[in-house]
DNA sequence: AGAAATAGTAACCGATCGGTTCGGTTACTT
DNA sequence: AAGTAACCGAACCGATCGGTTACTATTTCT
């Protein structure tokens, strides 16, 4: 059974791709729909057909940073040791942060802090996804915790609250227009406090 | 020669403070000239006769909240040693972003990280407030790497920049509902890790 | 060939945006 | 009493907001 009707005038990945960087380069409330379908290059009503709403269409765009730029952290916490964990972790997010290629920033930080009433669904997403930042990492360092790879008496949960707070404060820095060069060294920074090292 | 004619109807200070408000909870552009006047209990035309435009009353409230609230940094620099400079800031970044009777988080993160093509001056006005903040802890830091206030070879301005970034991620993480006494924990690890402390 | 299904376009919806202008009123100084 | 300045609500500006209606175009199935 062959798909029937008219075919997709668009490539659903390139211009949901498009939607992604508009919302993380001007936030939910920061980007009007007819910025959106100028830029995606199709119409009002494809789009509507496609994602019901603006919301709908912003989750799909989140979704797609997650599972794409926003990745990460996933490949972070595979690293054998709880040093290696936070050094890719910050790294990797300042490089992400800082590439030419894409909207400066992490997409759940930008995209919505604050807004209007009418959009704040979308920032307790947002905030909720970061949440997910949080247990993610915490979850990887009580088990480095278990495995005598932290120092006795460190606190995990607040070791992963730590690097996730560095992370969005880098997140922030680089919206700001710090370049990545000196982001890095603020990176090296931390790194050099990480507990265990020689301080 | 007294003032003529007749006088102001509302408490300039008061009528401030509820804009400075609403901008640091809700964003510039997620505040409205109708949130604005409604919540200030002033008339549309008075609030443009006395600041002139949103961006006028806008630029007046952030100069407010870095002279009020915001102002705990200027008060963490004159701690005599860069440990107590450190925890200092820190921990009065958490209190003022968790603070019950204020908006959560701070108002240069909060106010605008990104926003429509139209309000990127004040976006941009917002990172240069938080780029100050950087420059605050660096001069400080540099004075203590000269009075052996950190160990040799510690780079002050990059301790400076993971400073900022810790607090402008505690912010993000205040606005999106942690609360006051898990983010203390995340503070207490940070100080933990602080150079020249036991391991 | 023709019906069914889906995607396309453009014009249009009421509501709200930031900002302005309208009289007309009130309060204080000289 | 005369003059000055700030008050008020409301109506209005063009533009834009997110979302929809009516209609046309293209494809596959029967």
């Amino acid at each position: 059974m062959a798909q029937r009707g008219r075919p997709l005038g668009y490539e659903p990945d390139k211009v949901l791709d498009v939607a992604m960087r508009l919302f993380w380069a001007h936030g939910y409330e920061g980007t009007s729909m007819s910025d959106l379908t100028e830029a995606m290059g199709i119409n009002r009503r494809s789009l509507y057909a496609a994602y019901g709403s603006k919301e709908g269409l912003f989750e799909a765009a989140l979704a797609r940073y997650v599972d794409g730029p926003g990745a990460f952290p996933h490949a972070a916490v595979e690293k054998p040791t709880a040093y290696e964990v936070a050094e890719c972790y910050l790294r990797q997010a300042v490089l992400s942060y800082t590439c030419p290629e894409l909207p400066r920033g992490c997409m759940t930080v930008q995209a919505g802090l604050t807004c209007s009433a009418e959009a704040e669904p979308v920032r307790d997403e947002l905030a909720s996804k970061r949440r997910l930042g949080i247990e993610l990492l915490t979850k990887r360092l009580v088990r480095a915790a278990e495995e005598g790879d932290l120092p006795a008496g460190a606190d995990p949960s607040a070791l992963a609250g730590y690097l996730v707070a560095l992370n969005h404060g880098f997140s922030v820095q680089a919206g700001g227009g710090i370049t990545r060069m000196v982001l890095m060294r603020f990176v090296d920074q931390a790194l050099l406090l990480w507990p265990g090292r020689p301080s």
